[in-house]
DNA sequence: TAAAAATAATAGTATTACTATTATTTTAAC
DNA sequence: GTTAAAATAATAGTAATACTATTATTTTTA
């Protein structure tokens, strides 16, 4: 993917770190390999003392950036979606009809991850197993509500929105467009985890990809026709 | 709801833990506080240390029933989904027609759970909560692969295929009867967090609940007419 | 009543998730 | 080019966690 505007900056809430890792080489690196670390060997094996020692760097510097691992992650998952919201608006802003922008909507959000050379200290490939595999824990604690009252969530929160709008736009008579919504997004995830570790209770593969899950799903559900896209 | 067996025992595998907490008093001790103590002040801050404490036992007696507090999480989620299952094919058994049996199928499954007198030292509504906020934990691991391969899964995965069959049975062209049974089990689960944490991403609310979601997702899904269930 | 099994008590360990302090290096300002 | 400020690194220390090991005591059963 190519972007037109040079030096995009994905804008994650300021309370999240404690300094902007994209503002200095450090912070890169933390947040490089970090991507790394957490990706290879679990979010519950990962600690800032593990990622100093990879990028020879002090676990005390690590935590200037960050409070905690936590937020570390919180991090990472507002970046990736903030990310998305961007392929997400790029893509659909100039498609008129309502059903193609989407259909086109649902690919993007749904679809495998692919490398972006934009980010370049980001790996966007080893971010989205991340995603897959612990995101969930970022807003599956009991600090849930504090941290949704101070914005940890908001990007999230703002493309699920997106897309329930675009529901909307093609049946405005349909019920649940925000739970259908966020169903998508985060079913789409749990597609991809079943197809790594439970099979048999998916019918999605490498042929059979969650975007073609989906988009028959929400054509179904909102009566589109299938034009054969 | 009531059982006509008595004396029915949710059967857990017996790889996930190392004594049958069900074989005696301090095993259900173990087993009702700890989803007290869990559901209360969650998973990350629970331990056996203070699980000991609560109950006037020993931590070291608590590590002869379970290895450690994932194994404990292992099998409170797989009791639930026994509990689930019996549920399911007891009130399915007997409908012939293959799309009110899939229908109530789903009532089962997304419905808000109540109190089961059944089994005494189990509080259901206070372990459904668990199984909301911290069920993914349980798989979301690095671990996952070695534990699927010793069963420990087993049962939610067949809770899936039972769900998936019915819908087959409804719909036998539909592609993708796995992927949507299982996001009706995972998405309930969901969006009941919603409706607590993120409300402003979910239709659902006090009044209108997820079994009406969802009934109405697969009647759209699988082209069935709504006749006034 | 003795033996076995279960439970409890105690102590100890490596690791985690930090905080605090001080030292050194890098950068920016004049 | 020096100085001050900021950033980074090094070191040490702490309470809690997630256990293991050993021994003592209590309960169950044969």
């Amino acid at each position: 993917m190519e972007y037109i505007l040079k030096d995009i900056k994905i804008g994650v809430n300021n309370k999240i770190y404690l300094k902007d890792p994209e503002s200095t080489p450090l912070g890169k690196r933390i947040v490089q390999d970090g991507i790394r670390l957490i990706s290879e060997s679990g979010f519950e094996n990962f600690t800032f003392r593990k990622l100093g020692k990879r990028i020879k760097s002090n676990e005390s510097s690590i935590y200037r950036y960050f409070e905690n691992k936590h937020k570390f992650l919180v991090y990472l998952t507002s970046w990736y979606w903030g990310w998305k919201e961007y392929q997400l608006v790029f893509a659909t802003n100039s498609i008129e009809n309502t059903e193609n922008k989407l259909l086109t909507a649902i690919e993007i959000l749904t679809k495998p991850v692919e490398r972006d050379s934009t980010f370049g200290h980001i790996d966007e490939v080893a971010l989205n197993q991340i995603i897959i595999n612990e995101s969930s824990k970022s807003f599956l604690t009991k600090e849930v509500d504090a941290e949704n009252k101070d914005g940890y969530f908001l990007i999230y929160k703002r493309l699920v929105g997106r897309l329930s709008e675009m529901i909307k736009a093609v049946d405005p008579g349909y019920k649940f467009p925000k739970s259908l919504a966020s169903m998508v997004i985060e079913g789409s995830l749990h597609q991809y985890f079943l197809i790594d570790h439970f099979t048999s209770i998916t019918d999605c593969n490498e042929k059979v990809l969650p975007p073609d899950y989906f988009k028959n799903l929400v054509q179904n559900v909102l009566k589109i026709e299938n034009n054969g896209r």
